[in-house]
RNA sequence: GGGAUCUUAGCUCAGCUGGGAGAGCAUCUGCCUUACAAGCAGAGGGUCACAGGUUCGAGCCCUGUAGGUCCCACCA
């Protein structure tokens, strides 16, 4: 039945024909079963405009274990995938491939562009899929939905079209952070800040009265055309009096007040600030506080306007040097300091923002914020893990009302129309509109949709909303969202606000909260570093079993992780031992008779095993639902490696070389059943070679991904066996212990004594002399009750509830005896004082827990017997 | 300035509701034992950042200090 695996591992070979295996079945499709319980993922849009990256490739590992695991235990699961979402590096990257080609946008049109948008966008949109595949993401991709496609766009308008008529959303003058070389705002989250060396000018402004004169510093000395009024703390003792007086604001000479405002720091320079309300974002918020007007003295492309005729035309920083120099020669100019300090910066092209007063569109974020934060502590959606909750309240506590319009061709645009002749304004879901006051044809907003806005939406966007569709019925709410926790503010806050604004439901009941991987000496991976690794590189190097396995061991959720080729290495490693393992089995299971094994069959070893897997199988389901993968991994790891391999394995070898034995069938038959449980509890995290191995290994069941979860059963759990198994496997790491300080090779065999007063404990080993001689180099065991003839100068090693004794006649060294001994006695007499410390504590006894208590009154005993054993050695040999 | 988070072995990190400090890598020793040298067996190595507090008991809870990282805001 079983055919033989490759002789090597090697994980170029089988990924690649299994996807394709898994892509002709359709295993991944999801329908709508009414008899089943949904699972349902949200999967972040990945950006087409690079190569997919690690973040990608964490996202969609994370999201493709919760998957198979969950299909695998009877779930209908489905990913809403996308690919794409329409940002503002996304539209600048066309438009950079466009020019390479001689084209602007402009030349096109906006029709035109969008429709080469498309193109480009399917074409770099397929790449990432196909880069996803190769990491096994078992994502029924056909359900891929672009967020700019009709059945996006439908719902685009409609919660557009809702919040309008709500009045949650409306257009208004804002300032903005605006970027003189795009021609575009741009949003907070796109502004970098970077420090620059630049310079504070400290001026003067008499007051009008002619009674004196303030003192204030800027950095920005051109803003000065733009000040409306000048500003100071209102508990500042020394400018008390002055508040409410006016000033002549110099070179314009036009009069401006001083206005009281808590926004200015006392302690700050002179304590005083100009405002400027059409260009700093601060200022225009004091303007409106103290109804200043806002003068607006650069053009888009930042440049003086006509109103200042001396400046007009100038660059922002020509016009510096000229007002700079003007003030001096007014006398206006106190003093010039060094001064370094922080400038917003186009994150596309590195130019220095303009802050900016302009007509926006803004969604009103209080209503909506609100629900928002109560559906999280209502817990109808739990963040994993829960701190990260802290992050969200923090933002929609303090949120401030959301700019989405753009400067942008490629994206949602706006549903709203304007009449050029009676500036009439309509709201619609419809293409086109006409005045309905002059019966003209109506001109669409140019400006587009934040990319976040159509994003909100993609929980039930992606389900046929605002349809009533089957699928939205099914699976909506969704179940899980796995993002990164710098996406919080963007896209898990507006997704839940939106979720529940629109559908009166939350999203998702879970966020599942992942950290960042940085490269090994713990910085970001970035473009611009050169230091990122291509996840792509990593599994043609040792395959996307190693990574997926690498990218969720020895890491707590939501902390950042360090990428090290180390252990990719190792983790590599722990498949080439999945496979070899298997290997080995499979040869010994050709001739296998698996039918007439039933539980009374197995040995101790055999109930052993089985009895830990099937604790495992609990353990790992357990630590997997709530979301500690990494727990569950180590878990799989240490059993298969420690447990099976190293030590089962090599248990039952003997019982496999003896076609004589009459427990050969139980062991082949237990090997195969650890080994189907354990493939099953790896495969989430190994899909590839788990795969591999299972189809060879057995007809009944098709692919492992679509086979049962395993399930902790009762009739495989083996209290007593376990407890006796282990009782064996201390002795024989004592025996190895020993051998190994004495430097004995393996291939010199010696007999051992097993000395023991407790017939069960005999019982034990004398059924389990078989193992001291594999796995301990015992040439013959005699388990016996008193010390008839050992040697008395034989090695001895204690362990709990007996003594084993090695005679290695000329080896011995009676020195190193006596001081292993004196070792352990020290050990014992330590262990023993700590137990004891705790028992005479009255405090201790009278408030610990009873278990607790006779937890450690058996350690004492148990300790106790042990150090008997290990003086009467010592007196003995001295 | 506001918020979050981290500090555990040489390195990278686990440590679940408080109850005798763990893993991988690295180091050292011995083994090519017929699945695996991408392996096997063994060893060394930690005042759990520091100082207080709560508790019978603290790596874990509370307060403070120092240092690191991240997010937000940003000083004219």
């Amino acid at each position: 039945m079983s055919k033989e695996l490759e002789k090597n591992y090697n994980p170029q070979e089988i990924e690649g024909r299994l996807y394709e295996k898994w892509l002709n079945k359709k295993y991944f499709h999801a329908e709508v079963n009414r008899s089943k319980k949904p699972f349902t993922i949200v999967m972040p849009p990945p950006n087409i405009t690079g190569q997919l990256h690690m973040g990608h490739a964490l996202d969609n590992t994370l999201q493709d274990i919760l998957i198979r695991f969950k299909r695998m235990q009877g779930y209908e699961t489905l990913w809403l995938p996308g690919t794409d979402h329409a940002s503002i590096a996304t539209e600048a990257k066309i438009v950079e491939a466009m020019r390479k080609e001689g084209v602007t946008k402009e030349d096109l049109g906006r029709e035109k562009f969008l429709e080469r948008a498309w193109e480009w966008k399917k074409q770099y949109g397929g790449r990432i899929v196909s880069q996803l595949k190769k990491i096994g993401s078992s994502c029924d991709w056909d359900r891929e939905r672009f967020t700019m496609d009709e059945g996006c766009n439908k719902a685009v308008k409609e919660v557009f079209v809702n919040l309008y008529n709500k009045n949650l959303i409306y257009r208004g003058e804002r300032i903005i952070n605006w970027c003189p070389k795009c021609l575009t705002s741009i949003s907070d989250a796109e502004v970098e800040f970077e420090e620059q060396a630049g310079h504070f000018w400290h001026l003067r402004y008499p007051l009008s009265d002619g009674s004196g004169y303030i003192n204030l510093a800027t950095t920005r000395p051109e803003t000065l055309l733009g000040d409306t009024a000048v500003a100071v703390n209102p508990k500042d003792e020394r400018y008390k009096d002055m508040v409410g007086k006016t000033l002549i604001l110099p070179i314009v000479h036009r009069e401006i007040p001083i206005v009281a405002d808590d926004y200015v720091e006392m302690d700050f320079g002179t304590g005083v600030v100009k405002i400027t309300p059409a260009h700093d974002p601060n200022d225009f918020e004091v303007g409106l506080r103290h109804n200043l007007p806002v003068i607006n003295v650069m053009t888009e492309d930042a440049k003086i306007t006509e109103d200042y005729p001396k400046y007009a035309g100038m660059d922002r920083y020509e016009a510096r040097k000229a007002i700079v120099a003007d003030l001096e020669a007014e006398g206006a100019l106190v003093k010039i300091e060094d001064y370094t300090h922080n400038v917003g910066t186009c994150y596309r092209c590195n130019t220095t923002v303009e802050p900016r007063v302009s007509k926006q569109w803004f969604v009103k974020m209080k209503p909506l914020a609100g629900p928002a934060i109560d559906a999280v502590k209502k817990e109808d959606t739990k963040f994993v893990p829960t701190h990260f909750e802290k992050t969200y309240f923090h933002w929609l506590e303090n949120i401030r009302d959301w700019c989405i319009s753009r400067q942008l061709w490629w994206g949602h645009q706006i549903p709203a129309f304007y009449c050029d002749d009676c500036n009439e304004m309509v709201v619609t879901k419809d293409e086109t509109a006409v005045c309905p006051k002059c019966g003209k044809t109506m001109r669409q907003d140019p400006d587009t949709l934040d990319t976040w806005f159509s994003s909100a939406l993609w929980p039930f966007s992606t389900l046929g909303w605002p349809d009533k569709t089957e699928e939205m019925d099914y699976f909506y709410p969704t179940n899980v969202l796995v993002t990164g926790y710098d996406i919080i503010p963007f896209w898990v806050m507006r997704m839940m606000f939106s979720g529940l604004e629109h559908t009166n439901r939350v999203p998702f009941d879970t966020v599942l909260i992942h950290g960042l991987v940085r490269d090994s000496q713990g910085r970001k991976m970035s473009k611009s570093l050169g230091n990122g690794i291509d996840p792509l590189e990593v599994i043609d190097k040792y395959g996307a079993d190693a990574l997926r396995f690498t990218l969720v061991t020895g890491n707590a959720p939501g902390n950042d992780m360090r990428f090290y080729w180390e252990r990719i290495e190792a983790n590599r490693n722990f498949a080439n031992k999945v496979w070899n393992a298997s290997r080995f089995m499979m040869m010994n299971f050709e001739k296998a008779d698996f039918e007439n094994v039933s539980l009374e069959d197995l040995t101790q070893a055999d109930k052993w095993i089985l009895s830990k897997v099937n604790t495992l199988a609990k353990d790992v389901t357990a630590n997997m639902e709530k979301y500690d993968l990494g727990v569950a991994v180590a878990k799989l790891y240490d059993f298969i490696w420690e447990e099976f391999c190293d030590w089962y394995i090599e248990m039952v070898k003997p019982r496999l070389y003896n076609d004589e034995d009459t427990t050969k069938a139980a062991a082949l038959w237990t090997l195969r059943t650890v080994l189907i449980q354990s493939l099953k509890l790896l495969h989430p995290y190994m899909p590839f070679i788990t795969e591999e191995i299972f189809c060879n290994l057995q007809d009944a069941e098709e692919s492992i991904m679509v086979s049962k979860w395993p399930e902790y059963k009762e009739e495989w759990n083996f209290v007593k066996d376990e407890a006796a198994v282990e009782a064996i496997k201390a002795a024989v790491r004592e025996i190895r212990n020993v051998r190994a300080e004495l430097n004995v090779v393996p291939s010199k065999k010696t007999k051992v004594f097993v000395v023991s007063e407790n017939e069960e404990v005999m019982k034990i080993f004398e059924d389990g002399k078989v193992f001291f001689g594999t796995l301990g180099s015992a040439s013959e065991v005699l388990v016996q009750r008193d010390k008839d003839g050992i040697e008395k100068d034989a090695v001895s090693a204690v362990i709990e509830n007996a003594v084993i004794y090695i005679p290695f006649a000329e080896l011995v060294d009676i020195e190193k005896e006596l001081e292993r001994l004196q070792k352990e006695e020290t050990r014992l007499q330590g262990e023993i004082k700590r137990a004891q410390g705790m028992l005479s504590n009255e405090k201790f006894v009278a408030k610990a827990p009873e278990a607790k208590i006779e937890e450690e009154k058996a350690k004492v005993e148990k300790y106790t017997k042990m150090l008997e054993q290990v003086k009467e050695r010592l007196s003995q040999l001295q």
